[in-house]
DNA sequence: GGATGGTGCTTGACAGTGTCAAGACCTACC
DNA sequence: GGTAGGTCTTGACACTGTCAAGCACCATCC
């Protein structure tokens, strides 16, 4: 509607389209993270999304059928982020900082995304059914399995890795989970001390209980 | 207030009250629960509620003003059986074994009362402020971290004991979150093996990933 | 040029929802 | 008795998701 005039659109012919929206699920997926970033998922509704990204009240139906498969998008986009962040520390060679630096990322995605990663962690708003949902979640946890494996080969080869992995999973997200209320009213604030936190998880899950201090 | 008539006197004549419900509160908790256990958070209706206990559509907002104080009153109820369920295991002397016990405690309890838990977990469906909330879940937290304190005493008196305690809930409440999922199908399958997965954490946590196995 | 088919979105209608105000009823206390 | 206050009902309002139908636009082919 607005900014159809870059000189990209011109330069394609792609000029203003009084009816064609361009990209509206995108823009659909947006505004729905928008909304319940404002109004947690409860305060979600199809209506509102259409209603803040300019168009009818059902024209999200005809791209995501109903809302279960519209929020299902919006997870998957989450996961799509969590990767791309993921994806950026694969340079780094330590295992062990490669594990510290993905809890930090898997906690800063939830803190930066909040309208994502309400959706991303929940049973009910969410169709697990659906394949790119599926591949994109699929592949962060690869990514987690991976690096603790070279944890097992490099310093325990006892070690058990897929139950590490899901212990490490759940850790992170339960963080994730239990911090997201604060962060909502206080992000800054708390974002450096959710670093220190992980930091300071990183040293108990490396060490344990009876070695590790839990100060870093 | 509820005391007045307990529920075992109610269900003795179970009479028909022509007005007076005897204890439409915890009617109306027990009508939630249901419904959120067969339906999801998301499947939740204050009006489909109150048809369930009997009552008007608007006969609920009377005691719990709206939906959210009675998602919350549901809450702390399920908090409340949390504690119960700690109490009981207060007689345990090694507080590494009571830890173990608490942490299957936490996740069996989930799974056994799934339309608590979806709301126990939830920041939206909550009303933070609400006292007995508090009270309730502070209580839980507490109980962990006077055993974390226990073990720091016994084995590891350098461990930051609130450190620790907020690793470790995060690891069982991310657990619960993560198998809440696959519970609600298939119950009795997954309960035992949550007692194994447990068992694994326990190992882990204690050991840390360079020292335990993940195996027990 | 004009007709054709298809995609993208709108319009209108439906039953269901939460919340509010007002009223009906019962119990307890004076 | 009578009256006050707690308990629940009734009715109305604006809002919701979903469905069926229709309209506007575009590309294509004749």
């Amino acid at each position: 509607m607005d900014a159809k005039t870059t000189t990209e659109s011109v330069a394609f012919g792609n000029v203003e389209k009084a009816y064609h929206h361009g990209d509206l699920p995108a823009a659909l997926r947006a505004a729905t993270a928008e909304l319940i970033t404002e109004k947690g998922p409860t305060g979600f509704s199809l209506r509102e999304v259409a209603r803040r990204a300019g168009v009818s009240h059902s024209a999200p139906a005809h791209h995501f059928g109903d809302s279960l498969g519209l929020l299902t998008s919006v997870a998957a986009e989450g996961f799509r982020r969590l990767n791309d962040a993921f994806g950026q520390l694969q340079a780094i060679a330590d295992p062990i900082e490669r594990l510290n630096a993905m809890g930090k990322a898997y906690v800063h995605v939830a803190i930066e995304n909040p309208g994502h990663f309400g959706v991303m962690c929940s049973h009910e708003l969410v169709d697990h059914d659906n394949e790119e949902f599926c591949n994109n979640s699929g592949q962060a946890f690869e990514s987690l399995v991976q690096t603790v494996a070279e944890i097992a080969e490099a310093h325990n080869p006892k070690l058990d890795v897929e139950v590490a992995s899901t212990w490490i999973w759940s850790t992170v997200h339960g963080l994730a989970v239990l911090r997201q209320g604060l962060t909502t009213m206080e992000i800054k604030a708390v974002t450096n001390e959710v670093d220190v936190l992980i930091d300071q998880f990183t040293d108990l899950m490396t060490n344990g209980l009876f070695r590790g201090t839990g100060n870093v």
